[in-house]
DNA sequence: GTCAAGAAAAATATCGATTTTCCATGGCAA
DNA sequence: TTGCCATGGAAAATCGATATTTTTCTTGAC
């Protein structure tokens, strides 16, 4: 579907130097507000508000709000506007349980169909993963945001030999709500667990053209992101 | 998501009696002309020529379309408008492939977790259809619209003791966009093949809470969907 | 003090006009 | 002919104002 323009967006939503619509301007702001937890779960989206904010006009907020619902970020109800949408312990089980399906098959796909092409991706976006997760091993702080970037392009490589475009679409609208949880419920912005090792074993699998493999580790990497989940919503205080 | 409206939905886009929003109207009278081929596969959605016909304004009419692309029934791209989502062999195989997989995920989840309530709503609805079945052996055209909207509802009583709403949308996306092929390619309007024996034994082992198997003839019954456009687009007529 | 009805305020939904972008067409030069 | 740019019309995107609905607040009866 859509892709996440984190960071380097310009400030002004009438941008027209980036060639795109006000709209997806509006709506890629939109998203990445709601993804990083600047927009509360549940909390409303008044199209007034965000209209003087963004310096647009209302129905350009509203489109871009309706845009939102394809991803499930927002919810709408009759006449009563916009909501960010809600988040739950079990909300959140029921997105790994998906994404397990559908990331299952997607490399199962990938490893059968995938051409050179494809390998080198997986080759290339490891490589680059690998790098920035040894930077992290020291802990350097800046460099969360370049990891959870390439994160997501190690993922998506790793899937990107599967031509079904269904099932794309839906893995990556699951992918984006796990970033959100994460992104909510570790206020510390770390990385989460040994994730290095994780992805190394995957890798290889996948290169190897271990399908039962590669799809059973990658269950188990998601399923560990339910425990750490899970641990830290019940170590903590629930949101207000 | 959002339930089917068919026929009965007055004519009036502004109807206030509804209880509707004028956006969601639109929405819902776009989409059944899509579903129902009215609008052609990749035909330009003018929102000026919407707007007139339906009586309402044109960010109206671009709300709804925006809505419609959470559905997939409609696409958009940069600064040219809307156009109704193309079709392909190929991508109806990806919806049935996908459907098998979320379908047998979601039937083998429901006879998991599914109580009494959900056991009986299954009987009602396969009692429903097979009556409608059963007339149609006398191919009763005007019984096709009641068989389409029973053999939804038998459906959607199979899955609806999954508590998973990920998979309920994502399934039911992947349903409708079924039925726009089907009742594109088969311009007679029949129902497809012998499928009422097939409705029968998955009937049957769901309520025998034979998972498995249930599991199994639900991919065959998709799979059997593929088999019949198949044979429509390679030019040949599928018995009525 | 509680509750209900109704008025006032706030927010949503809808409208129609304006601005911007795209695209086909045709003149003009190479 | 072929390629290139200007130009006008059509369609898309955006705007800001209006109408409708929901929510909040007030007041008064019980």
């Amino acid at each position: 579907m859509t892709l996440i323009q984190n960071g380097q967006n310009s400030d002004d939503p009438t941008g027209k130097a980036s060639g795109k619509t006000i709209i997806e301007n509006v709506f890629a702001r939109l998203r990445s507000e709601i993804l990083n937890g600047v927009l509360a779960p549940e909390s409303r989206l008044r199209v007034e508000e965000l209209r003087s904010r963004f310096g647009v006009a209302s129905s350009t907020v509203r489109e871009a709000l309706s845009r939102l619902l394809a991803d499930n970020l927002v919810t709408t109800e009759g006449q009563r506007g916009f909501k960010v949408a809600p988040v739950s312990l079990a909300d959140f089980r029921e997105i790994a349980t998906m994404r397990m399906l559908l990331e299952a098959k997607a490399v199962r796909e990938s490893i059968a169909n995938g051409d050179d092409e494809w390998e080198s991706r997986v080759v290339a976006a490891a490589h680059r993963l690998s790098k920035v997760e040894a930077a992290l091993a020291g802990n350097e702080w800046s460099a969360v945001n370049d990891w959870e970037a390439r994160n997501r392009e190690f993922h998506n490589a790793l899937v990107s030999g599967c031509d079904n475009r269904w099932l794309l679409n839906f893995r990556e609208i699951l992918y984006n709500h796990s970033v959100r949880y994460l992104r909510i419920s570790l206020t510390e912005r770390t990385i989460p667990r040994d994730v290095r090792s994780e992805h190394q074993a995957i890798f290889e699998a996948v290169i190897a053209r271990k399908a039962d493999l590669a799809e059973r580790l990658t269950i188990d990497h998601i399923a560990k992101s339910v425990t750490v989940i899970e641990a830290r919503v019940a170590g903590l205080k629930v949101a207000s």
